[in-house]
DNA sequence: CGACAGCTTGATATCACTCAAGTTCCGTGG
DNA sequence: CCACGGAACTTGAGTGATATCAAGCTGTCG
């Protein structure tokens, strides 16, 4: 997993990265640039933007296993295999990590919350329908990113491509703006711009994913929730 | 699709089991028997059998997070909001936990190998049809439980219904029944009977599995032996 | 204003699901 | 030992959801 040292050129190879200076190092990059294991040595956190944590087949098949939104770390075991890309341009600090046992115990909440998560999403991929992906994909990220709208609704700014969204809900681009555009025409959610959601009232999304899922896909924000029932 | 309850008595209801006293503590679980988590207070690890960690949508769709063959422990993460269920009759043990430092390593590493195997099958789920899902999920199981045959071969029990394949894998039972006969016919696995298969050479089918899998699904493996790849 | 990237929409194809028989396997009882 | 019955498995036909291919549209930024 994780080892120490950086070096200074940390952050360079990737096309428009500003070099950071010295303190708080960060790590710039502009949308759809990576970085693979071998450019990086430390705990990653997202100060701004949108981080995925993906793998790719060798025909370019996708697969997003996790996205990151600003305050959250990624969690180094599960980017181990994989590259990091962000979907938007974003800006990362780097964390030390001090090789006491305190870190032990970071890695494994951050380990830990990862596989609540991860679970959530497999049942996500395997059993749900494109709508209820899509529903279930867009109550989560008003949760993590949106603003309050009124009476339990949301406005949000989706940091990401058709594209994107696709490749974290294992379907394609055109479905993707097929079924926000199922939801458009019901008004469930409104589109001002493409990247601009406002969904008038969130519980009636929420009716829509199935509600083992409901709570499970909370699993990475608070503790756990109810017992398996 | 008995639901075991548990008190004092550990492992006393599920139907066959044999009520262990003292030392060693341990469950028998009949096919398609379930503990819930409240079912369960200790790390169980089991013995004989194949268990399954699944969740259960309300309409009774059911995607199998993960299988434990013998040797393995059950993950107590990744289990927590889900049933634990027998595929075929099991032997569980219950490992008694001391609260040192030296338990947190422990589950630490349980949680780090099912989070590498639960990315692994979310690229699975997400993005493999069909056909690449069988022949990864075939090598996969001759590698934790085959034995070796031949050249580069491996006989395997597969001690689960096509139903349970199909669970796990994101298909339906007539589906997987379909792809395996597709196998069958091309003589690349043989079926003596519907649970018995041999794959004459394994490497035929790992040619059918896009590379990056093929290595990340043996994350979870540390330790035990398989036939050769 | 023009060009490009991203988004939407339509037509068609394909893969996997559903429904419906059959068939095989296996345990049980005559 | 064979007949029976249920569960699991296989197979086929038809359907539906999602992917693919192909335009066209929109919005952003020089």
């Amino acid at each position: 997993m994780a080892t120490a040292t950086l070096d200074q050129n940390e952050g360079q190879s990737p096309g428009t990265s500003a070099s950071p200076r010295q303190a708080p190092r960060e790590i710039m990059l502009g949308r759809s640039e990576r970085l693979g294991y071998a450019e990086r040595h430390s705990l990653l956190s997202v100060v701004e933007g949108l981080i995925a944590v993906s793998t790719v087949l060798p025909d370019g098949r996708r697969q997003i296993l996790c996205l990151n939104a600003p305050g959250e770390t990624i969690c180094p075991i599960c980017s181990a295999d994989c590259w990091i890309e962000a979907l938007t341009p974003s800006r990362l600090r780097v964390i030390q990590l001090d090789h006491d046992g305190g870190s032990n115990e970071a890695m494994f909440h951050l380990t830990h919350d990862r596989l609540i998560a991860a679970n959530a999403h497999l049942l996500t991929l395997g059993r749900l329908d494109g709508a209820e992906r899509i529903a279930a994909f867009i109550v989560d990220m008003c949760r993590r990113l949106g603003q309050p709208f009124g009476q339990g609704g949301s406005v949000l700014h989706l940091p990401m491509a058709r594209d994107d969204v696709a490749d974290y809900l294992g379907l394609n681009a055109e479905t993707v703006s097929r079924l926000f555009s199922k939801l458009k025409k019901r008004k469930i959610v409104l589109f001002p711009t493409p990247t601009e959601l406002i969904v008038p009232d969130l519980s009636v999304l929420e009716a829509r994913v199935p509600s083992t899922l409901a709570n499970g896909a909370r699993g990475h924000l608070n503790g756990r929730n109810g017992g398996g029932s």
